[in-house]
DNA sequence: CGCAAACCTTTGACATTTCAAATGTCGCTC
DNA sequence: GAGCGACATTTGAAATGTCAAAGGTTTGCG
């Protein structure tokens, strides 16, 4: 089904209210992720060469430096999204680098509590700050205005899409 | 040379000062991986209940649909997004399942043609149109002109991504 | 007191992810 | 026609991801 040269790309498309009508929500979930995907890839890449972590326990270190007391593992799991055996495994790995503690308050023995070791909030607040910089970088060609529009209708997408999941929470 | 021309520099800078100032960048983009995150749950879960299947062999199985003929996994690997080594697994088990094929062709022995079979056919279109009432769904609060403005200014976001990369190529 | 329900974390079985290195084929040159 | 370089896929190690089931701990109620 090789397409001839011939010009089969639909001019009606390039009409606004030709979009082809339907599943605009489609395709924007498709463009949303894959734009997610390279920018994750990319960070991930950069993360890896330059300070030897990975996105998730990037990710994992942020949440423990907003919280300098620590979090337990279940507070951590819902603000990473990430599930809660993923956590347990994510945590030994950052404590057998010495850059989370691990600790059972005395009041709950059931409880475990992951924090920082000064190590991790050193390599932290280097890796943020670079991070910052990495997504200036990307989206430097897109104007500020359009990067404050993005950031207020995509939280209209996330609450609409919160109150319609099928059993679950929201932020 | 630092001549103010009229008063709407100085608001724009104000506005945008007012902004909370830095970060944006890095707020859209925590926004966005957390949107996207959701959804992606969303959609694993409904994939999982109602039809047993994983969102990355849904995504590699919409690529097959599109080219009847099939695709080499190299090509595969591009469109998904998902590196090489990871498609012979996704398809190796797409295949034990009875839903995808492989087949090398005659002319070029190093080549592996992954093509839909019937019963994958059969599945993923009706995976599909569940995934795309999933999304309208989902979306349902979020007024269409505002879906449209996200999908072309998400393209923008994208596009200036892919040229600030720091090692690769784009879509 | 005694025990069942509720809570928190870990474990186990799999699927997916990345990267780098290995394997296999083809095309082209000498 | 032997071999080198380019191309396509697979393999292997380590990390992440899901879910469900199992382990301890606490709480609350009869």
């Amino acid at each position: 089904m090789a397409e001839p040269e011939s010009a089969t790309v639909d001019l009606e498309i390039i009409v606004q209210g030709a979009q082809e009508g339907k599943k605009l929500e489609l395709r924007l979930w498709l463009r949303m992720l894959s734009t997610t995907k390279l920018i994750s890839q990319e960070i991930r890449r950069r993360l890896r060469n330059e300070f030897g972590a990975t996105l998730p326990q990037f990710d994992l270190m942020a949440q423990l430096y907003r919280e300098r007391e620590g979090l337990r593992l279940g507070e951590l799991s819902k603000r990473t999204m990430v599930t809660n055996g993923n956590v347990t495994g994510l945590v030994e790995r950052l404590e057998s680098d010495g850059l989370v503690l691990r600790v059972t308050p005395d009041g709950d023995r059931r409880v475990t509590v992951a924090k920082l070791t000064a190590k991790g909030e050193t390599l932290f607040s280097a890796m943020a700050a670079a991070h910052e910089g990495w997504l200036r970088d990307m989206m430097a060609d897109v104007d500020p205005a359009i990067v404050s529009e993005l950031w207020r209708d995509i939280g209209a997408v996330k609450s609409s899409v919160s109150n319609h999941l099928s059993g679950a929470d929201f932020d």
